[in-house]
DNA sequence: CTAATATGCAACTAAATGGTTGTATATACT
DNA sequence: AGTATATACAACCATTTAGTTGCATATTAG
């Protein structure tokens, strides 16, 4: 799968989004503290975060017996770019519709 | 699932990426045209186009025997208003560290 | 040293996904 | 009218996904 396409997958559930947006917020938490905080198990936050891990949006980082999660600065870059482009390209068609109406 | 992780979800598939993107570059097509294009059949191309109508990406619209495939004007809107959202916090907490470390 | 804690790895399950084929229906062409 | 075309709907299949439980391993606390 495209780079890409695999970044919009991983932020294609609520859990993983909520994650992203608690790291985006400065909270610092570790495989457990998602896990509890967000009523699932351990397994299945270990795997949610695996998914971000895979898309690069992530980072663990053992210590000691805790795995802290990190989010990964500029991860986000290309998902960015793609949605300003169709919106730059849509926002000018329809600027050039606009003006062929207009008879400008 | 949250509307904003259902966009998400439909733009995380390499086919439905492609879609959106011919669209914001105002090619014109039908269904069996994403199929043809896309090398799907008409059914799977039928099926992505449902999703990205679910997630309120896409609008089909009959005509004739044809339907038409739509992009559905500010249906991005939410997903870059997330992205630069958690880029402006994370960046902000970059430059805090950064005055912290610098002692300013 | 022993007990508790945090995680890793593997197996398993139910449901969703991405894809197909087959058949039916409506529209367009000759 | 009769044929070809574009789509709809349903069933089916293989794979992936989201979640679980069970057990093993490593680190911390007493």
């Amino acid at each position: 799968m495209t780079a890409l396409a695999e970044i919009f997958k991983a932020l294609g559930d609520p859990i993983r989004l909520e994650i992203v947006q608690r790291l985006s917020r400065g909270e610092t938490f570790t495989i457990g503290d998602v896990s509890s905080d967000l009523g699932v198990t351990r397994q299945g936050a270990r795997k949610h975060l695996q998914v971000l891990v895979d898309a690069k949006l992530v980072k663990l980082e053992p210590k000691g017996r805790d795995v802290y999660v990190r989010f990964e600065t500029n991860s986000l870059d290309d998902a960015k770019a793609f949605i300003a482009e169709v919106e730059k390209r849509w926002d000018s068609r329809l600027e050039a519709l606009r003006q062929f109406l207009e008879g400008e």
